[in-house]
DNA sequence: TAGATTGTTAATCGATTAACAATC
DNA sequence: TAGATTGTTAATCGATTAACAATC
């Protein structure tokens, strides 16, 4: 499995979830909380909740556990949620507007300042406070923004071509809803990868096998 | 990390990938593949494929490799994408209709035969082939048709009382977007949970660290 | 037969868990 | 001080990789 840091991707992608229940921890007022606690919501053990949080620093206290609000900020800091990383979307169709229009960007560290498709019908329509350009301006758009990040909710298809384009234009991260495999192509890229149909299969595996 | 049969979720969930490059070798017309070729499009080992492999059954043969067609159908049968388990969607948001009309269900071994809402605004808004139907009549609903699963893409707020209802109603697997920790609180529910926030944190971690 | 490649056992590596001394 | 709970080292467990005999 890759790494960033050092750190292992089974710790980081533990991180979000850490994240998540101290803010509902927080909202609902709890002040400290303990590996043992934390452990119980995260359904592992204290060790774990332990050494992963120590993997970044000393934040509990001996006899008195973590500091529910002090906690949260510091792991809001790890995963670099205070950025505005500037990111596009490309592709407006189902699931593009449905990201573009649901996700609370700011809160996890980008902001969603440029919408592509390649359907001229589309272009023009209002998606948020964004309006959909056309796919033939990105260039253009990239040489006036500095982008960071691009959300890619398009066809395996027309994926190679599109990232071809992007990479030339210097972005090196994506949030690759496709199928198609940016990491072999460009080792250099960041890359998350949602695969909803490999996740319905899994799905389906589970269901048929248990 | 849970288990099915005994085989191990880290095996299970590459399952998918296994069966979604098979797919494009078939497309491809290639009619034989070595554990070493599959490797390199899994970006693993040889020695992981035969492993994995292995789990369910000898599908290989020596000096020759595997029978494209052969393994596909194979996984296809493991994964048991031949079902056509019954499954009804709650929430017809931007995100519930996005996965309504944009995957293929039948070939990930599902049949999406109802849809519900709880925005009576939304209720006979016609998504693909199926009509929104008021949330009230969920009940009626599963009484009149087996349901298998159901996907939920309603918010966190909503999903406690919802599973609960839907358990009640003797559903027992589910494709959660929601944030609601259904496992916890259902032990012996299948949950394929799909956490697209953070998935982003994941992502923007990566980029701020590396 | 010789070459290729599997199936499978053994070795290694990494992640998780347990234990406990340090300390608030 | 006594009790609680961390930080951290050591032990265990599981997953990945290597090796090789079996065999097509």
């Amino acid at each position: 499995m890759q790494k960033n840091d050092g750190i292992s991707m089974s710790v980081i992608r533990r991180l979000p979830r850490y994240y998540r229940f101290l803010c509902e921890l927080k909202e609902r007022r709890i002040e400290r909380v303990s590996s043992t606690k934390l452990a119980e919501i995260m359904n592992t053990t204290a060790s774990q909740v332990r050494q992963d949080l120590n993997c970044f620093g000393g934040f509990g206290q001996q006899g008195y556990g973590y500091s529910v609000s002090q906690l949260k900020e510091e792991i809001q800091k790890i995963l670099g949620l205070n950025n505005n990383y500037k990111a596009i979307l490309i592709g407006a169709g189902n699931f593009g507007s449905a990201i573009a229009k649901h996700l609370d960007f700011d809160k996890l560290g980008f902001e969603l300042i440029g919408c592509f498709d390649s359907d001229p019908a589309k272009k023009g329509e209002s998606l948020g406070d964004l309006t959909v350009q056309s796919d033939g301006d990105i260039e253009a758009f990239c040489s006036q923004n500095r982008i960071d990040a691009a959300f890619l909710c398009i066809p395996r298809s027309s994926a190679e071509r599109t990232v071809a384009r992007l990479y030339g234009l210097g972005i090196r991260s994506y949030w690759n809803f496709s199928h198609y495999d940016i990491a072999s192509r460009y080792p250099d890229a960041v890359v998350e990868n949602v695969h909803l149909n490999d996740n319905l299969m899994t799905l389906c595996y589970r269901m048929t096998n248990n």
